[in-house]
DNA sequence: ATCCGTAATGTAATATTATAACATAAAATG
DNA sequence: CATTTTATGTTATAATATTACATTACGGAT
């Protein structure tokens, strides 16, 4: 069976963030090794604060964090760090808000699709091959061979959406 | 029939841009008086601008043009006319690249599916209902609502893959 | 035509996002 | 353990975007 959403699609506003976090670590961190990688403890812990915060937050949040944390920081630490975790799947940029958002599947080449809630500003992740095809595939009709996609949605989520029956 | 490209998705690399620039502007023009929208001066030299490059051009790109073009200008002056232009459809923000593009289809109240060519730098437009019609099928699978698509796409143009024959 | 209210533009300052360039430190490799 | 590579620290600056407030131009009422 595939998957066509991501575990932490829209998990329940109550739903226990700290259980996520760690399994997103260890998951890259299992990773890492399984791919020679480096998994330095700033990249750990650039990690760990873009999923404690469960949704877009920009690098210079970041890096207030980094600093909360007593880790001497600037600028280039922070992209530095992000630009590998991106690199490998780890994070994806959404470009839309210029922030950046964790991925539990670093594994998968996928092409993430962003569902971006207006309401609670979480972001779902769907990986759907189906309109990942049909992109290229009309891109295909006028001559246009693809190789990346952006796609990024706004919208409610089904969390939100349920909450206005007061 | 329904198009689903835009005319100005990557003519040939010859053609000719002062009649497609005037093209852009005449309709520009047409759609604002039939709206009741003021097409002032300013508005209507960003948009010639933006459709000089017939590229995406960033905002500080339009501001030295406007300079050149020996107008007084600062930052706001550029980003308000761009405003305008987007909010009217006019133009199109490309999120991935920070940049404009010039759209011929005021009119339609189109989703933009953008085609980026890594070469030619030329961006093409679809706007395909069917792409807009699956992602919005897809979200709402995971009870998704969606009310705006950004769709981006890098890839290589059919001009450019033809000229490789050297 | 003149006044008035609104919309557009001018202007200065500043916020936000991102990178370049070079120095230092830590790790992997032989 | 010496060497080479990779990662991080540090300073400065580039690139993108907005806020706040002053001024001007426009459109509608009288």
């Amino acid at each position: 069976m595939t998957k066509s959403i991501s575990a932490n699609a829209f998990p329940a506003h109550e739903h226990d963030h700290t259980v996520c976090i760690a399994d997103a670590l260890d998951s890259a961190e299992q990773h890492c090794v399984a791919h020679q990688l480096r998994f330095t403890p700033l990249r750990r812990q650039v990690l760990e604060i873009v999923w404690s915060r469960h949704a877009p937050i920009g690098a210079y949040e970041i890096l207030d964090e980094l600093r909360n944390e007593s880790r001497a920081a600037a600028p280039p630490t922070v992209y530095r760090a992000l630009e590998f975790l991106v690199d490998h799947g780890f994070v994806h940029k959404i470009e839309s808000l210029n922030a950046f958002v964790g991925c539990d599947r670093p594994d998968s080449e996928h092409v993430g699709q962003f569902l971006i809630c207006g309401s609670c500003h979480q972001v779902g992740e769907l990986d759907d091959p189906e309109i990942a095809k049909l992109i290229a595939k009309k891109a295909k009709t006028v001559g246009f061979d693809v190789s990346h996609q952006t796609i990024e949605v706004r919208g409610v989520c089904s969390n939100c959406a349920g909450e206005n029956h007061a």
